[in-house]
DNA sequence: CTGTATCCTTAAAGATACTG
DNA sequence: CAGTATCTTTAAGGATACAG
């Protein structure tokens, strides 16, 4: 037997949020509704992908309500829902990730406001300031399992130490 | 034929980050390796992989640096490079979105500072401020191909009509 | 144009047994 | 303990043809 773990089940954010996107496919589909993307079509044409794996995304991100459809039935349009729009900033974290580490600092898109100001980087800070990634520590929260808190509580234990 | 196609080649940061990082399994060894894990067997237990798919994982994640691999041949330690490190503001943007979207805000696990103050929301910002996810714009940058710069162009300028 | 329906090929996931 | 080696099953990706 092999049916594929469902990470929905381990008791994360990061991997429930995992199961919800789906895959990197439709990261880029959410990245291309952002752009401005609406169109089957445009995806397709914007992202190579074959048609039924672009059928299959769109509508997995509109059952998990990340994507509406709208309009005719024979020539919809994907929009992002308020779900959709919230993936903004682990979508551009991501992203800032790969200009810096992946793309040599030579990021083919930038991301910018209205008026055409670049982005800052998107920052870790709690309400003392700005920390670095060895400042993070972590502890259960509320939707924590006993096995989670314990495995947590062991991790944060040892690393002190 | 069908040799899966190949993310990097998008002229897309995002799509060579997550070309780089490889699938979710690869997310959920990057949050343990935050968390404090290091051998072989915690990861193993923490996420409940196979052993195979692990291995396999652990070493696509060591030849894209982004862990690295020391001590004892027979008892290795994997811990996040600096490019690995790099990649905490995306991952706890997404579980902040898995938080809020996919957990009912009942977070199984809490990010603070090292005095237990909780972490910020990961937030949009340009030297204007904040932005809320509707006013951020796209333009190409400097490793824009001419097929991307053209992509990006339309579709903004559409958004604005 | 926006899909569905097939077909085909490959890769991924997982279970298990085994090794140094 | 930390893997490697197999084996099996299934899913995923992609190409193409076709339909509304």
């Amino acid at each position: 037997m092999t049916a594929k773990t469902d990470l929905a089940k381990l008791n994360c954010s990061l991997a429930r949020a995992l199961a919800a996107v789906g895959d990197s496919w439709s990261m880029l589909i959410a990245r291309d509704a952002f752009l401005g993307a609406r169109r089957f079509g445009e995806f397709q044409a914007s992202l190579g992908i074959a048609k039924n794996i672009l059928a299959a995304r769109l509508a997995h991100l509109v059952g998990h309500g990340i994507l509406e459809r709208s309009g005719p039935v024979r020539r919809p349009h994907y929009a992002l829902t308020q779900k959709g729009e919230a993936l903004l900033p682990a979508l551009l974290a991501f992203m800032q990730w790969g200009d810096r580490w992946q793309s040599a600092n030579r990021p083919p898109m930038l991301a910018t406001d209205a008026d055409g100001n670049p982005l800052a980087l998107l920052a870790l800070r709690s309400a003392e300031g700005r920390l670095a990634p060895q400042q993070v520590r972590f502890q259960p929260g509320p939707g924590a399992t006993k096995r989670t808190g314990a495995y947590i509580k062991f991790m944060q234990a040892r690393k002190r130490s």
